[in-house]
DNA sequence: GCTTTAAAAAGTAAGTT
DNA sequence: AACTTACTTTTGAAAGC
């Protein structure tokens, strides 16, 4: 009698953010330690932070990418790790930059054994996308909240795309109200 | 003015010239691949109906022309893998891959999961297996795909694996290399469905 | 479209021991 | 046969090709 809402767990939040000053990459590459910097593969600078484990993606117009944090809360910690890095190389970075989540992956568990094959007629095959010969998961993709459902055969299932921890517990509600108006769910 | 007719006949002409090299590719690929006529026809108008909604934009002719084969086999009830499809054609599997789902998703295909039953008569034939197996692999596959076994798993190892099962159960061995090998799925995929298929069959071990 | 980052789900595959 | 590693899917931003 578990609440699928109650299994949801965040597993990765994706944010943008910026200093507000442009940088010379190559430089920041060189002082600080661990950074990954590579221009012909890719024009952002990687920085990995350990607590919280994140990795940051830094552009020459200082804007920034933080993901692999497992809250908002880590969001913002792993941030204002790579802003005082950045401040110790005596680089200008804004006070309070304004941090925007910009996705958040989700995990659920329905708890019951799901027949995907039937889940697909039910939901109907104009909504769906079950490919087993591609991926084991149906895709399942939904207009309010707006996020992308990826359901398996166990009865996990894994939410990505939404912009609020609500979102998810929005979506778990939303699938497991559906299914069993299709009498798919137990 | 009498620019743009010439560009529209060079257009036209190129449009022309794709569509056949699209047409013959399908054709070379459905010969190859041994599908009847009518699967031919149906990736042919996969086709067109494609050019027509503008699909092809940004993508290959032959990765539409391969993907459209690979729906009108499912379409027909003769489903070839991607592995198959990818062996008679340029593109990699994985471009068939998404392409398949992007056609099928824009025009509305409205594609079902293959059914593994599907691929029991021509795999058994291949292995030259009696009707008595091809019977008994069927009869394995709808039990335990009702039991919801299938779900997530792939439909040419799931085949595969009651093949395998079927002809234990009917004396007619068949190792599970050769089984594999037909289905071009690895052995350990064949163990771990056979396990769990004869499980739910409440079969021995 | 691609490139890079991280993360979960579960299936499949390949390489070692 | 077990283990390990790696790839499939989805999502989002960044800058540049």
């Amino acid at each position: 009698m578990t609440d699928p809402k109650d299994t949801i767990n965040i597993e990765n939040v994706v944010a943008s953010t910026g200093i507000g000053q442009e940088l010379d990459l190559q430089s920041v590459a060189m002082d600080l330690e661990g950074a990954d910097y590579d221009p012909e593969q890719f024009p952002g600078l990687v920085y990995r932070t350990q607590n919280p484990k994140s990795a940051a993606l830094i552009f020459r117009s200082g804007k920034i990418v933080c993901t692999g944090a497992k809250s908002t809360d880590d969001v913002h910690e792993s941030l204002r790790i790579v802003f005082d890095k950045l401040r110790e190389l005596q680089i200008q970075v804004n006070e309070d930059p304004e941090i925007v989540v910009q996705n958040i992956v989700t995990s659920a568990d329905l708890g019951r054994n799901l027949n995907l094959n039937a889940i697909a007629i039910g939901l109907g095959l104009e909504n769906i996308e079950y490919e087993p010969e591609q991926f084991p998961g149906l895709v399942y993709r939904l207009d309010e909240p707006e996020v992308v459902a990826l359901l398996f055969g166990s009865g996990k299932l894994v939410i990505t795309g939404g912009k609020k921890p609500k979102d998810a517990e929005h979506a778990v509600d939303k699938i497991v109200s559906r299914l069993e108006d299709l009498g798919l769910l137990e | 003015r009498l620019r743009k007719w010439q560009e529209r006949i060079r257009t036209k002409d190129a449009g022309e010239r794709n569509l056949q090299f699209a047409l013959s590719e399908i054709d070379r690929m459905a010969s190859a691949l041994g599908v009847p006529r009518s699967v031919r026809e149906v990736a042919s108008v996969i086709y067109r109906r494609a050019l027509k909604e503008d699909l092809i934009r940004g993508r290959s002719i032959e990765g539409v022309a391969t993907s459209a084969l690979y729906a009108a086999c499912r379409k027909e009830g003769i489903p070839r893998s991607l592995e198959e499809i990818s062996e008679v054609s340029r593109v990699e599997r994985k471009e068939i891959g998404r392409t398949y789902r992007y056609i099928s998703q824009e025009l509305g295909l409205e594609m079902r999961p293959v059914d593994p039953k599907k691929y029991v008569p021509r795999f058994c034939s291949e292995l030259e297996l009696s009707e008595e197996v091809q019977t008994k692999a069927n009869e394995i596959i709808e039990k335990t795909a009702e039991e919801g076994l299938l779900s997530g798993k792939s439909p040419t190892g799931y085949a595969a694996a009651a093949i395998y099962a079927a002809s234990l159960l009917c004396n007619e061995k068949k190792t599970q290399r050769e089984v594999a090998d037909v289905a071009q799925v690895t052995e350990v995929t064949i163990r771990n469905r056979y396990q769990e298929q004869i499980e739910a069959m409440g079969i021995h071990g």
